[in-house]
DNA sequence: GCGCAAATTGACAGCGCTGTCAATTGTGTC
DNA sequence: GACACAATTGACAGCGCTGTCAATTTGCGC
């Protein structure tokens, strides 16, 4: 049958408290008796019972992960990011449970509880667009619920991961830059998004840098959308001044952008470098290829899972740490005509 | 405090086995009994401890999905598909964990072990492409844990939900036929794959059925991917009689259709019309908006955990359902030119 | 109204672990 | 070596529920 803790402690010839001791990691048990149960343990396998544990004590080991596709249609984004706290759940022998959340309406604090109440989470990972919603956070601090959160916009107190996006826009539009490129444009995201004001932020940022004034024609407004990326485009083509690159605030705009290109007989990248933001799957897959900003959402969610739970094991006390972007520069980007 | 199983005994006036007896829809409880307590439960909130039920009894309540999306960046099938299991569960009171299992190398096994004996689920559901792994299927029968699959190859005594893909990829070719297309070429998918065959028979099926000979310049080989749309396409362009209608066997390859459509100056869907199969959500945001087989993913995972949570139930013993498809006719295609 | 079987209900132990607190052992001091 | 004190270990109850089996009630035929 199933090896039980007293099994382990009977092995070990010590008190089922002692090896319950060892397992959670607890002070004042002697190095030899801590070795001699962790041998014990790893000869025979023992896995302790996560129902038992939570039962008798006040964890749970269980973390969940908030999310709100707000009916959308299930995203990568969210989908990588589960999956790298999945990843770290399991190197710490925590479960993770999933739990969409629709904001909308007023229920949705019912239901949180029912959630708390029912599973009793150690903690929760929050991922946009759940990150900043006030009555959330009360709600969840109220509980006493720890938290870490995938790219939060409010900075402060808050546990999780962030990635420096402004700085990794600067970076993409010097890179068009050092491609000898002077007339490029922006697609901007949706306004009162996070994403879309460091995104432009980053753009002018470099644009200065660099010395070039700002044509306001060459930035356009978009929606996140494939076919917001399209219009924008078409914009910009009909200038008397076409850019020679465009970078927009995130692929599907970017790959909009290729159609477009397509449509007005222009070669990518010879006659137009195009480039993006997020690294979607599809951009790998595009014809050719989108130079993007890759954003680390698998590790980002790994991460912001370890922050919490090393918070929870009292570890540290739980920080805002910040990833690395990285550049992707595939073929839809060239030097200037 | 948190309200117990003792509590709701006290109120309503009966044994703490009785109450359990109603939660767990036991026999062997009279009728008026039963309403007492259930009101019981009803006006105190009563949440049962789900640590207490799986230590206690021989039940987790809990349903694993497993997954392999062999380092694939992570898919929004897969996501689809757990959103709709994770419905199903809740609304059993079940909790749902995500697994993904890695088929290369033969340690899953171990590893897949390690989940059943680590959490005990009652059951799991499989999806592509683990769907019909032999040593997969085998060890689960015997460790006599009950699964479904989404999309199984097998069929037999299978528990799971279907599509039937080649009535649908049938269906497509018959709308293109109605629009007064004649020449219709199929960009196939990848070719030991269960979906590509389904889907280019349906496409023989309606030809043939239309009288049409089947042209071998007109059925070209691809790769599921937008990459191989492209290449497809470029060789059915470069026919002396173009095909005036694309069925491509999934909407990767129907958009590297598009692509390539807009490379040689073919407006879709005036002189060319193309459609898909899957609906990603790509097909909605593209320009024009692609025509294509709607799976409906979602349902199929929720159907698929009904079928896994009736058969734990006891009732009914667990079928092979299979859900209909539905034409998604959007802007990609129009009467023949 | 009685006897009997079937239906309904309840008493109680125990699932595998941890919290509390008491018992034991080790350490340093004079 | 005796003492105070800290470090280590263990005994035991109980977390909230269900399985087993015994007790009680109900229904039915005569």
């Amino acid at each position: 049958m199933r090896v039980r803790l007293e099994d382990v402690a009977r092995a070990a010839g010590v008190s089922p408290k002692t090896v319950s001791r060892v397992l959670n990691d607890e002070p004042n048990v002697s190095d030899v008796t801590r070795q001699r149960v962790l041998a014990a343990m790893e000869r025979m396998d023992y896995r302790p019972h996560p129902s038992a544990r939570s039962l008798a004590g006040s964890r749970s080991f269980l973390i969940a992960m908030l999310y709100d596709n707000n009916d959308n249609p299930a995203s990568t984004y969210l989908a990588e990011i589960q999956d790298g706290v999945l990843e770290a759940c399991d190197d710490h022998r925590y479960s993770m449970m999933v739990r969409p959340l629709r904001m909308r309406g007023d229920d949705f604090i019912r239901r949180l509880d029912a959630l708390i109440s029912d599973h009793h989470p150690d903690g929760v990972v929050l991922t946009p667009p759940i990150t900043d919603y006030e009555p959330l956070l009360r709600q969840l601090r109220e509980r006493k619920v720890p938290h870490a959160s995938v790219s939060p916009v409010r900075r402060g107190d808050t546990i999780g991961v962030t990635m420096d996006e402004q700085k990794a826009a600067r970076a993409m539009v010097e890179l068009l830059l050092s491609l000898g490129h002077r007339r490029i444009a922006h697609v901007v995201g949706i306004a009162d998004h996070g994403s879309s004001q460091w995104r432009l932020a980053g753009y002018r940022e470099a644009m200065a840098a660099a010395g070039l004034p700002e044509d306001p024609a060459l930035v356009v407004q978009g929606a996140f959308t494939f076919g917001s990326g399209v219009e924008a485009a078409r914009q910009l083509f009909a200038l008397d001044q076409r850019p020679t690159a465009v970078f927009a605030a995130n692929d599907d705009m970017a790959t909009g952008v290729m159609w477009a290109a397509g449509e007005y007989g222009l070669k990518v990248p010879h006659d137009l470098s195009v480039c993006g933001f997020d690294d979607t799957p599809l951009a790998r897959q595009l014809w050719p290829a989108l130079t993007t900003v890759q954003q680390p959402s698998r590790e980002m969610g790994r991460l912001a899972a370890l922050q919490l739970l090393e918070f929870l094991r009292g570890r540290g006390h739980g920080q805002l740490v910040q990833v690395p972007f990285s550049l992707k520069v595939r073929e839809s980007t060239a030097v200037a005509p």
